[in-house]
DNA sequence: AGCACGCCGACT
DNA sequence: GTCGGCGTGCTC
């Protein structure tokens, strides 16, 4: 009976892997393999690890020694190439390997029940013979997007692309004709090929999925996203780590996917935050995705119409290929037509100046449809008393109580806390408190009052919390049952509406002059995007183009002139020239380290010791701040940036500085951030 | 992270 | 007299 030792990667934040005995059954050939599963006790507890190692030897004294209890061995081990990519990313963020290797795993499978493995291998639908994937119902490319196609399909090796293309410039079709391609390659060597296409949102884009499916009926799809039940999310994940799914659909969390046969992946909507994981592991599934086709030695693609600076420096230093799609694909369809509206001139009523309203009223009489796009839900940010000066402050928050009049609440977005709409003014009894600002709920108030015959509807995470209320809005909008739609940034993706001619963009000015350097970045993303979702109806006779009337106070800012233009890549340049100027990403490499506490001088004394405990030359340590937002639910919080124009000189640093910080005897809770991004 | 143990305040 | 607050320490 021979005797081996496994090393173990757990799920806990300790920094080093736990040593297990594993005693081989009498007779038993079947030894556990690097890259499966493996439950052992930890603690009072039994939870499942990952083998990366197996030996014969370990320090651990052998009272201290426990046995693993169990190896999951119906399921093929994970592969090299996989924790190889698990363990950059844990090396990078400086986090224990485990916590990356385990939550990419679907949590059926990290139970001590290994049944359920074999139902979910029943329910999956087997794979179709794959040597007649004939794509169909497929449309003709144009010259841009043919060679395109032909670049992404016809790399040999690590082939980073951007794709940049304006919505509507047909990216999709490429990204269908580059997979259709490799795929077929692929079968005629008898080498199974499989590729990766990640969105920000998959609910709010369920036509691509559609789409996919409809041109690949015989090769399987698999999605991976969080909003599935855990039965399908194992089924799904075996189906990639099996090898039978061939395109595997999904959002930031595919990209740690078991894809053995990984051939190219995709990234749509590149510059899109939500690839930046904002909650424990903070990781960039566009950054990790360079580094596995780098890996794979494969083709990457970066589709955007805005791409990230980082991304757009990277095309411009020649380290992308920059694959352009300058046209508008859909036949016809001409980009929309930009203007601003002075709103020093045009004074809004309820938030609407008359320009803006005269414009709704021409899509209502010729029975069009408009979209209205103000990034703030709620009825108004906060309410307040003229007579003494109070204001619905929460109070566990630095941040306002956001009136929601549909339901009467007063609801801090921070924290959750909610009360009563008080009658009066809580301090000095004053009855005429007022609302200041103006939400979704009170645009769509104001506007019915102004349209009274006009069907409204209201898109926000407020109207659309109910399973599946999403969808049903907008498929009446599809329908043609509403008018004017009003909506936060959750109208911007994905949906293309046939009949809508008209985008107003309420209040967009608050971006511009924002403490964050990204912002305008970002609102220039957003406004094309929302943009984007008027210009698709081909022109009609004789009526005007699709329109996009934007409300400002600044009509000479360049961003807008930008807009306008439809010209990013100006916009862009300019950018990318002030952030070299100013010492900014993608010119300089960044750490974050926040910490909190029940007070903030708590954290802020740990940030200092932090500043103190470590110093390198090259590597620039900024005085330790409180957020911005100080205090969320009674935590206070406070960060210091830490800073240094060479990536592997920071990477070098940071090792021996957390390190040292581990060391550092406090009171506050910290983490460390690489490359962040809302700062 | 969990989950224990351990030592001081308001209650069945 | 107990129940329970969260500080401290450990997990192969």
């Amino acid at each position: 009976m021979k005797e081996f030792i496994l090393q173990v990667a757990l799920d806990a934040p300790l920094d080093f892997c736990f040593d297990y005995r594993w005693e081989g059954a009498p007779g038993a050939d079947v030894l556990p393999q690097v890259g499966q599963l493996a439950i052992v006790p930890f603690g009072r507890r039994e939870v499942a690890g990952m083998i990366v190692g197996i030996g014969d030897q370990t320090d651990v004294p052998a009272d201290k020694l426990k046995n693993a209890l169990a190896v999951h061995r119906q399921l093929p081990p994970l592969s090299r190439e996989w924790l190889a990519l698990c363990r950059f990313a844990a090396d990078y963020y400086h986090r224990p390997l485990g916590e990356v290797v385990i939550p990419a795993l679907p949590k059926n499978l990290r139970g001590l029940k290994t049944v359920s493995l074999d139902r979910a291998l029943k329910k999956l639908n087997k794979p179709r013979e794959a040597h007649n994937a004939t794509p169909a119902n497929v449309p003709a490319l144009n010259p841009a997007q043919q060679d395109a196609a032909d670049a992404i399909a016809g790399a040999t090796g690590f082939a980073p692309h951007l794709l940049y293309g304006v919505t509507g410039s047909g990216k999709t079709e490429v990204y269908l004709h580059a997979a259709a391609t490799i795929l077929s390659q692929a079968n005629n060597h008898d080498n199974p090929a499989q590729i990766l296409i990640m969105v920000p949102e998959i609910n709010l884009t369920p036509q691509l999925e559609g789409n996919i499916r409809a041109r690949f009926p015989n090769v399987m799809v698999a999605t991976l996203h969080s909003g599935l039940a855990e039965g399908e999310r194992l089924g799904n994940w075996l189906a990639a780590h099996l090898g039978h799914a061939r395109i595997i659909l999904g959002t930031r969390l595919a990209l740690l996917a078991s894809l053995p046969h990984l051939k190219l992946i995709i990234i749509d909507e590149e510059h899109d935050p939500s690839y930046k994981q904002q909650e424990g592991l903070r990781y960039s599934a566009r950054d990790l995705a360079v580094w596995r086709a780098r890996q794979l030695a494969i083709p990457l693609v970066l589709g955007s119409a805005t791409p990230s600076l980082e991304t757009w420096h990277h095309a411009q230093s020649g380290r992308y290929r920059q694959l352009d799609l300058r046209e508008r694909a859909v036949r016809d369809a001409v980009l929309p037509t930009v203007r601003l509206i002075n709103m020093e001139h045009d004074k809004p009523f309820e938030g609407i100046t008359s320009t803006l309203l005269a414009a709704l009223k021409l899509r209502l009489d010729r029975g069009e449809q408009s979209l209205l796009f103000l990034n703030r839900r709620g009825y108004a940010p906060v309410l307040a008393c003229d007579a003494c000066g109070w204001i619905s402050n929460c109070t566990r928050c630095t941040a306002f109580m956001v009136l929601h009049k549909p339901d009467h609440r007063l609801r801090c977005h921070h924290c959750g806390l909610e009360h009563r709409i008080p009658k009066a003014c809580p301090t000095c009894g004053n009855v005429d408190i007022q609302p200041l600002g103006r939400g979704t709920q009170r645009v769509e108030e104001g506007l019915q009052s102004l349209l009274p015959t006009a069907r409204l509807l209201r898109i926000d995470a407020d109207s659309t919390r109910r399973k599946g209320s999403a969808q049903a809005a907008f498929d009446s909008v599809h329908r043609g049952d509403v008018d004017i739609l009003i909506g936060t940034q959750m109208v911007a993706k994905g949906h293309d509406f046939q009949n809508l001619t008209l985008v107003g963009i309420l209040n967009p000015d608050t971006a511009l002059f924002s403490q964050d350097y990204r912002a305008s970045e970002r609102l220039f993303a957003q406004l094309m995007q929302v943009a984007g979702r008027a210009g698709r109806v081909a022109q009609k006779e004789g009526g005007s183009a699709s329109e996009v009337l934007i409300q400002t106070r600044y009509p000479q800012h360049p961003l807008y002139a930008a807009i306008i233009a439809h010209n990013y890549d100006r916009f862009a340049n300019e950018l990318l020239a002030e952030r070299r100027q100013a010492g900014l990403p993608p010119f300089i490499f960044q750490a974050l380290l926040r910490a909190e506490a029940r007070e903030l001088s708590i954290a802020l004394e740990f940030l200092h010791t932090a500043a103190a405990a470590v110093t390198q030359s090259g590597i620039i340590i900024n005085d330790p701040i409180p957020m911005t937002m100080t205090r969320v639910a009674n935590v206070d919080r406070a960060q210091l940036l830490v800073e240094c124009p060479s990536r592997p000189a920071l990477q070098a640093y940071l090792s021996v500085w957390i390190a040292a910080l581990r060391q550092i005897k406090t009171r506050a809770r910290w983490s460390v951030e690489i490359d962040p991004v809302d700062i």
